[in-house]
RNA sequence: GGGGACAUGGCGGAAUCGGUAGACGCACCGGACUUAAAAUCCGGAGGCCGCAAGGCUGUGGGGGUUCGAGUCCCCCUGUCCCUACCA
């Protein structure tokens, strides 16, 4: 039996799509635009299962919306900025312009082998200068507009290597290099001001019903709005009016200020710094603060510390009361106003800090249902309430009281009601060589001093080296020594380079003009955007989403567009998993160095037996990766293609299997063979008049119809699994109908070239093949998306089940929209069903037409 | 620590609005073809009881609402993702 020759059709198809610029974007205004994109990769040197899935789905939609008539615009770039072609240079040598390019190179080719509908002329890669040449443009604009701005913030210094370290490279507190603790350091940087659109990207959110509601959630929570009152504690002794005289703090929580028992500062408060150093404790706080890794996690989950100031804050509802002032590792310089008041009674993590440190526990709001004498123990009462032990706040609930002291301390002067945000300015300074450098300049006479636009782009230099640990840009011998461009003395170049998520918040405005001297051309930007439909990986669900949002809203501020939102629809998808493998000494295998026999699992080359473990992740950590060249070489694009989107709902996980990939591929065969090998299926030929169309050819033909309604409705919403479902079922019922009379003959060649069509968004190759097999004209990819009859979609008879008691009790064939008289005479006279009834007449009958019929007695 | 999700046969999943649970696929079992195997084709199957007809039971666990719950509500358990310098 013939195969289907997959590698030489695929190659095939893929040149002919070249030669044809079959999928370069139309730009005819006479059709509705579409914007499809997917996140674009990283280019590490070889596409992995996810960049897979995430294409395929991509390709889904814009190969579907092209059929459809839309005008697609469906592109491809390089996110080719980043920490990984920095350690690629630090551990083999090479530079990271050229192992980056190599990359690109390399992966365009596995792409491409793909079959994707992606327009290559409009490939753009970060790194290049004529990309990065305008993310400087927007700083300096940011910079004008007030939006960029420099402070000191912490990060991780490797004291061994003397660089600052990225999160993911601190393991357990030590340096993944060096394995030494890491420290805390503070450093001038340059920050975004995102907080300035806290309120608007907040409220928008509510605009973007095409999103995830889990990723709005996210979002929202990750802005974090919050609304309370800010008030200040002066020190004892100390002049109000001296900047250090006072603490600010802001509150969520007013009504409990009579419960307060401690004031707590972040250890980088100004009045922090300003404390003698050689107070007892004092250094040791200061170093266990330091040994403390700057994520959220290590704060949150380190073991809650205080230090003693000595110092004494007076209550701002009660001149008579002090509390005592404690340094605390929990509290963040860069939430609120980096100072709380303590309330332990009513904050679980105060409660702990006040058992630790022995300070007083005042209850002031109780259950309603319980009396005065209610004490906390050791958990802090956080629920609705009444308050007590509180003056003129006691009887009042919750909300009341926090209302009430709001208004009263506002009328004094002592308070002012504010909203904060738990978002914070977005901190863009790396101290690395492979980003977009910031172009400015330091001069001792002048400060800081923009680059002269017509002095853009500000270049990497090429002759780098990374022999030893640090910023290549600080050692280089000239690169950093400019002349001032306002003054003209020497200066110092700025050498942090930009965080890489800037050049991600940008791109898809480049797509709509990539070659274009400007940024991009306003006219194509404003036809093109918003995105309409956005695919990528939900771990970008806060970061790299609300950093484009905020992006898109900063240059319309600058003047380069009128837009808010850049994606209109998204899409998160799931990961890709697979099982792990472990060998007896606890080592990790590749699926490739295992296999099956006797129904054991043991390792290919030794027979020694493996651990199987759950599926995860893939990662090449636990080196239970699957390499898509190699699938696609021994399956054919078509076949990966189809499992991804077989099965598992792209929201959701999938599990990679060789199972499913060789169920994939024999799909690919089975359909190929309905039109090249007839045999006792045969279908009419070309231009065919309709004959009669009865029996089983009409019932193959309403189920051709009702998969053309049910695909085109799966594709529209995302359910691609069920779309590849329904194709399943169509062929399985084609290979049921046999027989060779004409109207049989006839509907056959009409299920197959619509097959075609349907399977085009799937396995475009196979798709061409048969289109070309039935000797279809032009190429599938240029065919109309097919329109179901709608007469087509209705039977002669519908199944309604019958339920006795809420209990199914058997099936009845009823005309579509038979009345409920109709539906019980029927159940009556079937004995099967009328004997649950043991003859009593039903007290109650629920009819849902066509469905559904319960009797109850 | 905080935030977000998910849980249905041996496995991935389907069930559009609260209305026939298990579509479709994988794995498995039996059969045909073959010297044999692969491929292909035909048939079977949630679990328990039963020769069968059929019955009972069943969507992570516990409770509730309803004529009817995988779906809605409350509580619990487990797993995964994100947590601001990985991208």
């Amino acid at each position: 039996m013939a195969r289907y020759a997959v590698k030489e059709a695929e190659a095939r198809w893929q040149r002919v799509w070249q030669e044809r610029s079959a999928f370069q974007t139309l730009n005819d205004p006479a059709r509705p635009k579409f914007f499809a994109m997917e996140m674009f990769p990283y280019p590490s040197g070889r596409i992995h299962m996810g960049h897979v899935r995430n294409y395929t789905l991509g390709d889904m939609v814009a190969r579907f919306k092209r059929a459809q008539g839309f005008d697609v615009l469906h592109p491809m770039g390089w996110d080719a900025f980043g920490l990984p072609a920095e350690n690629a240079a630090i551990q083999r040598g090479a530079h990271p312009g050229d192992w980056t390019y190599a990359n690109i190179k390399a992966m365009r080719t596995q792409l491409m082998s793909m079959g994707l509908a992606i327009d290559w002329e409009r490939e753009i890669a970060t790194c290049h200068p004529q990309y990065y040449r305008h993310e400087q443009k927007f700083f300096l604009d940011f910079l004008k507009q007030g939006l960029a701005y420099r402070k000191t913030s912490w990060v991780n210094w490797d004291p061994v290597d003397h660089t600052v370290l990225a999160n993911e490279q601190v393991i357990d507190g030590k340096g993944w290099r060096t394995g030494a603790p890491v420290e805390r350091r503070e450093l001038a940087q340059w920050f975004l001001k995102i907080t300035a659109y806290s309120q608007d990207l907040l409220d928008a959110l509510k605009q973007l019903p095409r999103w995830p509601e889990r990723v709005r959630l996210m979002q929202e929570n990750w802005i974090g709005r919050s609304e309370g009152l800010r008030t200040r504690f002066v020190l004892e002794g100390r002049d109000p009016t001296d900047p250090l005289g006072a603490i600010d703090i802001f509150t969520t929580r007013p009504d409990t200020l009579f419960g307060a028992s401690f004031v707590a500062i972040a250890a980088n408060h100004p009045l922090a710094k300003s404390l003698p150093e050689d107070l007892p404790g004092l250094a040791e706080f200061h170093a266990a603060v330091a040994r403390t890794g700057t994520s959220e996690a290590a704060i949150e989950t380190a073991e809650k510390l205080g230090f003693d100031t000595g110092l004494r804050a007076v209550h701002p509802l009660d001149p008579s009361w002090t509390v005592p002032v404690y340094l605390a590792n929990f509290v963040l310089m860069d939430y609120g106003t980096g100072a709380i008041f303590g309330c332990p009674a009513g904050d679980q993590r105060d409660l702990e800090f006040a058992r630790k440190y022995g300070l007083p526990v005042i209850p002031v709001v109780r259950p309603a249902d319980a009396d005065d004498t209610f004490t906390i123990g050791d958990t802090a009462f956080t629920d609705d309430g009444v308050l007590f032990n509180s003056r003129f706040l006691d009887g009042l609930p919750v909300a009341a009281a926090k209302a009430r002291v709001i208004d009263y301390m506002e009328a004094a002067g002592i308070g002012t009601r504010t909203v904060n945000f738990r978002l914070r300015d977005w901190g863009v300074s790396r101290q690395r060589y492979w980003g977009c450098p910031i172009p400015v300049i330091h001069c001792a006479d002048c400060g800081i001093v923009p680059v002269p636009e017509d002095q853009l782009p500000v270049e990497l230099p090429h002759d780098v080296t990374f022999d030893q640990p640090g910023n290549p840009l600080e050692r280089h011998p000239t690169w950093k020594h400019v002349d001032c461009p306002s003054c003209g003395k020497p200066a110092r170049r700025e050498t942090d380079t930009l965080d890489t998520f800037m050049e991600s918040s940008w791109y898809f405005l480049r797509y709509t003009s990539p070659r274009d001297d400007r940024p991009f051309d306003p006219v194509e930007a404003k036809r093109w955007l918003p995105v309409d439909q956005y695919i990528g990986g939900v771990e970008h669900a806060v970061l790299h989403l609300l950093y484009s949002r905020f992006f898109t809203r900063a240059l319309s501020d600058c003047g380069y567009l009128d837009l808010a939102e850049p994606f209109d629809g998204l899409f998160t998808q799931g990961m890709v998993c697979h099982e792990t493998y472990k060998d007896a000494s606890g080592a990790w295998l590749y699926p490739t160095e295992v296999e099956k026999r006797d129904g054991a699992w043991v390792k290919r080359d030794t027979g020694e037996a493996v651990t199987v473990g759950r599926s995860e992740k893939m990662s090449k950590s636990k080196h239970n990766v699957v390499d898509p060249d190699e699938i696609i070489d021994t399956y054919g694009a078509d076949a990966a293609r189809f499992f991804m989107l077989s099965d598992s709902p792209p929201e959701r996980d999938l599990d990679w299997s060789d199972a499913g990939i060789e169920g994939a591929w024999r799909f690919v065969q089975r359909v190929w063979r309905l039109a090249d090998e007839p045999g006792n299926r045969p279908y009419a030929a070309a231009d065919t008049a309709m004959p009669e169309v009865a029996g089983a050819a009409l019932d193959l033909r309403r189920t051709l119809h009702k998969t053309i309604d049910g695909v085109t409705q799966a594709i529209d919403s995302f359910h691609f699994n069920k779309a590849v479902a329904l194709v399943r079922t169509l062929v399985n019922l084609y290979e049921d109908v046999g027989g060779d009379e004409a109207g049989v003959q006839w509907v056959r060649r009409e299920v197959l070239t619509t097959l075609a069509v349907l399977i085009a968004p799937m396995m475009p190759h196979l798709a061409e093949s048969l289109w070309e097999r039935l000797g279809g004209s032009d190429l599938v990819c240029q065919q109309p998306w097919p329109i179901a009859t709608p007469a087509l979609l209705v039977d002669d008879t519908v199944t309604v089940a019958v339920q006795v008691n809420g209990k199914m009790r058997g099936t009845l064939a009823l005309a579509p929209g038979a009345d409920q008289d109709t539906a019980v005479a029927a159940a009556l006279a079937d004995a099967s069903i009328a004997r649950w009834l043991d003859g009593k007449a039903p007290r109650k009958v629920i009819l849902v037409p066509n469905r559904l019929l319960n009797l109850v007695v």
